[in-house]
DNA sequence: TTCTAAATAGTATATAATATCATTAGCAAA
DNA sequence: TTTGCTAATGATATTATATACTATTTAGAA
């Protein structure tokens, strides 16, 4: 282990391992502050870009959330994600169906994907009350 | 019928007429469009701002599309939606079972609402093959 | 008519994300 | 080592979406 997981370039390492040990749903914007407190030179463009493709070749999850910016999950395994309609902090659900199989093809489109994001009120905002 | 549908104001029964009127799923900018050829004065902040309002009150649904604008749809029947990987075009989507019953509460939040957005290849684009 | 509150028009600003492009880094061949 | 090529990066500019701001307008009450 040397910080960068071996990836073609240090940038890809640096910004695979920070979002692998952020556990909180970061956005681009979270994400690229973290690694700037270490590593002022990388440049905020760069983190985005590679967050994107991080996504698009499925090592990290992307998550758009309504009404915010979007979010990236280390987490790839199947899961979905909830938004605290208070104070906008994302969690992970687990569904045991899998709402993508339930779609049928009665749109016209051949479908291919699933996004689901739930909202609620968290833990932390159910005990403002 | 005088076009206003007797609300509050001339503009929001000209944004919820013409967002009634278009069978397409429009951006909060593709009403403004809309709107502005026959009522060049009216403004896209009050567009944005009514758009809003008419969700908020359930009159209109808002849809928020991942890597896209939000769009908006008259129909506030329960459905879902689903948005081309080529072209963009949204459509309607219907299933049988209501995602969010299935959201057990393991994730410490209470669940109050779901967005699902499907994701495939329109007609339109499947012929272009 | 005058007053008041809410809504609007128009503009400015905020935010998120991407585009652009000169520079740099990595690497193979000479 | 030096050269040359390709891809990645850093820094900034630009775009897109949406909201904030504020002077003005509107609508209705007194």
């Amino acid at each position: 282990m040397n910080g960068t997981s071996q990836r073609s370039t240090m940038q890809k390492g640096i910004v695979f391992d920070t979002v692998t040990k952020m556990r909180c749903h970061p956005t681009a914007d979270m994400v690229y502050e973290k690694i700037h407190t270490e590593y002022p030179t990388i440049s905020k463009a760069t983190v985005y870009r590679i967050l994107k493709q991080l996504a698009a070749a499925g090592e990290i999850l992307k998550i758009p959330v309504p009404d915010g910016a979007d979010c990236y999950d280390f987490n790839i395994s199947p899961h979905y994600h909830i938004k605290c309609t208070d104070c906008g902090a994302v969690g992970d659900i687990f569904l045991k169906a899998d709402p993508q199989l339930e779609a049928a093809d009665t749109c016209g489109y051949k479908v291919t994907g699933c996004t689901v994001i739930f909202e609620g009120k968290c833990g932390t905002c159910r005990g403002d009350l």
